[in-house]
DNA sequence: TTGTATGCGTTATCAT
DNA sequence: ATGATAACGCATACAA
């Protein structure tokens, strides 16, 4: 067995309740017996233990985070790690560790939830943004637990605790920069529409065309899922239309190097013969050839604004609802440049 | 307060020891007593206390998961969530929670690792490989606690459990795909000779030229952090020595897409002009053009078996120490032909 | 300022 | 087959 409070009080001749208030830094212990206490505690190595901590006090310090099925594709985009490392900055910041739990069906993802919630494992919850919200938020408000999400919510998300970005806004700015250059055929390749993000990009796109007298075209807006190969099918569909794009509006950096390839393999120069304009400023939008316009969405502060906001949460209970708004800004590289006047 | 073992006691008529045997299905209770027991849990909504089991049982059923300094570049790399899906799905499958712990520094890192041993939370850790290793390493083995590191560590291999690939072969066999395409001017672009891993790849590397009796160029062998950057600077170098290699062998594809970047730059064509293999096999490599022929080394199964050996260990404390050697295969892409005759 | 006693929700050890 | 009771290691209300 590891040293426990005993042990140190035994050896400091004082008693476990005052070990205890030596590690809380209690004000009403004299600085002499602390002092004395934490010599024992570092000659023992002493080091509290979590678990009865937790028990005794119930609080954990750690926040669980609920990922997406680890078979969906959000895995693999390098979104992933980095909103990762934000959390775990956050986390850490405030002495909080990562609790995960995961599963490969939306049912194991909820009852992973629930258990670690019911368990009484972590004192707050973050989502990331993801399908199975419905059920798992659902949850989480029956039962009054501090839970943010990354991301805006399905429904209800006035009464929902969320970090996001303006992506209405967003999707508005990428495509007045395009308007700006001189284009006026601009698609919109999307990915899943059960995403709000999805929506809100486009309403931005469709907007920023509106105000400018631009008229919406249909065929110009393609949506699938956050994968490389549907930029490539999206690509095929859009510059097989009588008029073609000369600008393209692409919801993620993965799905447009899949386009970029597709271009590429056809022959279409970027940005000679259409310009590009992409989301989420991962490293391979500064890796790709060319180097991909980029929208930096923080995604690093996504994941700390949520954490912080949400130790914040668990440690004051008072706190209202936050939706919090995580700033965005173009990166210009060169993918874009002014249209040609005809394209294929 | 959540509803607690006492509670289904005293409405199911059993004592609180009677609802613990149930839940561990002890097979000395009838099963007439188990039914109306599991009865009143799922009428109650009871789910167990995993701190207070943990507490009585001395057991978390989580393992502790050492990433990386947050800062650091792997966090970055595609390898990086794909390891953790792996472990995650290893852990899922018996059960187990994954626990992080981040820093930025690796002292942060130490202390962290430190506080989630001593505290008990969880029963084992998994390292993902890293240069704190050391002291990390040194303290858990000291304290005999339950790890597997995923890669090859530093020193001291016979008496640490791990798993990794067995990258001297596959150094070794890359370099003689490129041999048997007729190249006798190989690179070898690789990234911190901090890693075994890198060391491993290169004795392949020499080793396979060795075999064929071609001789080494020391000029031929550049390391460097596992960062594209560092991909486009040793393409320079090399491309003006006397006699530039007709193939490359690049340790990572991260790294490689830097080097294609910098060869597409230069006006320099692959493969015709110079041939690439790199290694890990993540999206990218599919994604980059041409396609990298590239080795997988099932960065997913890495994980799982970490994590699934590691509860093993946990489980079962007699086991020996164990070193798991995941196989990997060469993925041929395009980025390969036969050497041209001259270069530049 | 410090000590004593109790409880947190389980599991585990004795009994019966 | 089941019940009573003592740990598990710490926090805290109450005493002193």
């Amino acid at each position: 067995m590891a040293v426990t409070i005993k042990d140190v009080a035994k050896i400091a001749n004082v008693a476990p309740s005052t070990v205890s208030r030596v590690i809380a830094n209690s004000s009403r212990i004299s600085e002499k017996t602390k002092k004395r206490v934490r010599e024992v505690m570092d000659e023992l190595g002493y080091h509290p233990n979590f678990i009865a901590r937790s028990l005794a006090s119930h609080s954990t310090r750690a926040i669980g985070l609920v990922m997406p099925s680890s078979s969906d594709a959000v895995f693999q985009n390098p979104f992933f790690p980095t909103v990762l490392t934000g959390l775990s900055e956050g986390a850490h910041a405030k002495q909080y560790a990562l609790h995960m739990t995961t599963g490969k069906t939306d049912d194991e993802i909820y009852d992973g939830v629930v258990a670690m919630v019911q368990g009484g494992r972590v004192d707050g919850v973050v989502l990331l943004y993801s399908k199975v919200e419905d059920r798992v938020i659902s949850y989480l408000k029956k039962r009054d637990f501090p839970f943010f999400v990354i991301g805006k919510p399905f429904k209800d998300d006035e009464n929902i605790n969320y970090v996001d970005n303006d992506n209405f806004k967003a999707g508005k700015e990428v495509t007045e920069h395009l308007i700006q250059l001189g284009h006026d055929r601009i698609a919109f390749i999307g990915g899943n529409l059960d995403l709000v993000v999805t929506v809100e990009r486009i309403e931005g796109y469709e907007k920023a065309l509106r105000n400018s007298g631009i008229k919406l075209v249909d065929e110009y807006i393609i949506n699938d899922e956050f994968l490389q190969e549907s930029g490539q099918d999206a690509v095929e569909v859009l510059l097989s239309l009588d008029q073609p794009p000369s600008a393209l509006v692409v919801a993620d950096d993965l799905m447009a190097l899949g386009v970029l390839n597709k271009l590429d393999e056809m022959g279409i120069e970027v940005p000679k013969d259409i310009s590009i304009v992409s989301f989420n400023n991962v490293l391979i939008a500064e890796m790709a050839r060319p180097p991909l316009t980029s929208v930096n969405i923080n995604i690093f502060d996504l994941g700390f604004q949520a954490a912080k906001n949400l130790i914040q949460k668990i440690e004051n209970p008072e706190e209202p609802i936050k939706r919090i708004i995580v700033p965005f800004n173009i990166v210009t590289r060169y993918s874009c440049d002014r249209p040609k006047e005809s394209l294929v």
